[in-house]
RNA sequence: GCCCAUGUAGCUCAGUGGUAGAGCACUUCCUUGGUAAGGAAGAGGUCACGGGUUCAAGUCCCGUCGUGGGCUCCA
């Protein structure tokens, strides 16, 4: 039996005992989710989380009655009418929704409990045994705002005792890996309210690390042919107003700054920026493909409730890069950006991947018909290509064109949005972009819109929660500790130190008055990979002792051998230490 | 933005109307210790901010800001 039934099931039995123990309840929605199921529900008392102790007793309770769940159909009229005068209006409003060729719904009853549902169901109460109730939320009616809001009941339910307990572990172990408690606790990043909500302070250790990823980003951006640019924070309204932002991108732009009664809106997008550099001067078809990138960093007014850690801000920056080329050059170029994008994250440890191809939205859309269909199968021939499983999400793309969508699966298994590679049909238009070609003559070229780790800030909030704070060694801030067992070390130990620093590691000592055990701690806390460990022995016979952050000693004696190690894996950017 | 919760030392948190607390971190001293916390002392707070109620507010009420869980949208 599919487990969404389980779950649906289990949403109907957490109604069944909110009405039992609060009578003046309504009720909205209460579907089978992913992870479980919720039920949305009107009612004057405000829940707290001892209430979900108490309804999950109820469950229990009902759970015992055994009672049957039993399908009642009847014509939709009747349907109406029962809900009417049970003052189910969220019910009745279902109902009155249906397609008009829906003659006959069907209820399910237990005991005195009926709510309206296409079903299935499992055969009775006392088959949902594995439940737990989760959190409690605001969620609109129909998820519009201008609705009434109404509470939410997150809960979910299994099959199996293990498989609870299974997930209710994974959920301690996503909150362990929460990448602002990791932030705060590694300093790695902070926010502050003085400055305002949505905007990083990157501290040094984070600082590195972005910078390690920056540096290698524009190394590989080198290699593959693009050039970089840096373009301002802001500019003109004209120009805002020329690419279509004030248009239709408005609610997430700032305010304008008036300077010398003229106003500049920071910029959201860097897109207008690169083209003026294109449109700089008069390009011939010999240099296309041109492959700008720059890591700009936009700003964009996002709702105070939506802003989430480092996953969503106000201030980012975006690894972006625009493709300028010619219609027989798209594919290529396509194909080119999707093993590019595929390189660069395997290379921070993500080797699994969803791919989804946005589709030409039905009713808003610039372009014609001709060039979405070129650029939906230029986009769809490279996926196939390069020979990865995707999904078709039809008409989910932007207006101004066709997207390619990367999510990547983290040690948790989660997906998580980064790259994208977006058609653009708009832009060239608007600006008038062109290129001489063979003929003489101007030509409109294509514009390919990408970013591949996305945004800076996620990518690293990403990193954070898929290696726990446990970056591999070419992205730990620091990679060696060097700790000493009493004060007669330090000498042999700076040597040490010295060696390593000459060889441009990320080294650090601690030679504080503590004992050796406590300095252990510290690093392992700290979650640097290696740490060195220098007392009697080691001098005595010029070696060092290497311990792991995984609690195990390296069989290397030689600071050489060790230099060898240890940047050979940086090297490498191999993920295991 | 909306609903709910929440804000006390750098961090984690206790403190339900009557003289601001603990642990960790920090500073100093003692200790010279071999693989995840040695000991002592000291310093550190306009209890987020602004109003109000009260003889008296960290505590009760209102507002603002921040944070968290969601709704909607997205990098």
């Amino acid at each position: 039996m599919d487990i969404s039934i389980l779950r649906h099931s289990a949403s109907h039995l957490m109604a069944m005992a909110i009405k039992r123990l609060f009578k003046e309840v309504h009720f909205g929605i209460g579907p089978a989710i992913d992870d479980g199921f919720y039920y949305d529900i009107d009612l004057d008392k405000r829940l707290e989380p001892e209430d979900l102790i108490k309804i999950e007793e109820e469950m229990k309770k009902i759970v015992k009655e055994g009672l049957p769940f039993e399908r009642i159909e009847i014509t939709r009229d009747e349907a109406e009418k029962f809900f009417l005068e049970k003052n189910e209006n969220f019910k009745v409003e279902i109902i009155r929704d249906l397609p008009s060729d829906v003659k006959i719904v069907s209820l399910y009853r237990n005991g005195d409990f009926v709510d309206l549902c296409r079903g299935p169901h499992v055969d009775n109460t006392k088959d949902i045994k594995y439940f737990k109730l989760l959190n409690l939320a605001g969620a609109y009616w129909r998820g519009n705002e201008k609705n009434k809001m109404l509470q939410r009941i997150y809960g979910t339910a299994f099959f199996k005792k293990e498989d609870l307990d299974e997930y209710l572990k994974f959920l301690e172990d996503v909150k362990t890996r929460d990448h602002r408690i990791l932030g705060k606790d590694l300093k790695l990043f902070s926010t502050s309210e003085d400055i305002g909500p949505g905007l990083i302070l990157w501290h040094p250790k984070g600082s590195i690390i972005r910078h390690i990823i920056e540096t290698f980003w524009k190394e590989k951006h080198f290699e593959s042919g693009y050039e970089l640019l840096y373009t301002p924070h802001i500019g003109r309204a004209f120009l805002w107003e020329t690419s279509g932002h004030l248009g239709f991108y408005n609610e997430n732009m700032y305010a304008p700054i008036n300077i010398d009664d003229q106003n500049f809106y920071i910029k959201p997008m860097n897109c207008p920026f690169h083209i003026l550099v294109y449109k700089n001067s008069l390009h011939s078809y010999k240099e296309l493909p041109i492959r700008y990138a720059e890591l700009g960093t936009v700003y964009r007014y996002e709702r105070s409730g939506v802003l989430h850690g480092l996953m969503r801000v106000r201030g980012f920056t975006q690894d972006d890069a625009h493709i300028i080329c010619k219609k027989e050059e798209v594919k290529d170029e396509i194909k080119r950006v999707i093993d590019f994008c595929l390189f660069m994250l395997k290379t921070f440890g993500f080797s699994e991947y969803k791919i989804f191809l946005s589709t030409r939205p039905k009713e808003k859309y610039v372009g014609s018909l001709e060039d979405w269909q070129l650029a939906e199968e230029s986009l769809e021939d490279a996926i196939k290509s390069s020979g990865y499983e995707y999904d078709i999400d039809d008409g989910g793309g932007a207006f101004y064109g066709p997207k390619i969508d990367i999510k990547i699966k983290d040690a948790l298994k989660r997906d998580w949005q980064c790259s994208t590679i977006q058609f653009d049909f708009n832009l060239p238009e608007r600006f008038d972009m062109s290129y001489i070609g063979s003929d003489g003559e101007k030509h409109r070229p294509y514009m390919i819109h990408r970013a591949l780790l996305g945004s800076i800030e996620r990518f690293f909030g990403v990193l954070i929660e898929h290696y726990k704070g446990a970056f591999p060694v070419w992205l730990s801030p620091e990679e060696v500790r060097i700790l000493t067992i009493n004060e007669n070390h330090e000498k042999y130990a700076n040597e040490i130190f010295e060696n390593l620093k000459n060889k441009k590691l990320r080294v650090k000592k601690d030679f504080t008055n503590e004992k050796l055990s406590k300095k252990i701690r510290d690093a392992q806390l700290e979650k640097v990979p290696y740490m060195i460990i220098i007392g009697d022995k080691e001098i005595e016979h010029n070696t060092i002792s290497i311990r792991t952050r995984q609690n195990k000693n390296l069989d290397i004696k030689n600071v050489d051998d060790f230099l060898k190690y240890i940047l050979e894996k940086v090297e490498n950017k191999d993920i295991e230490i």
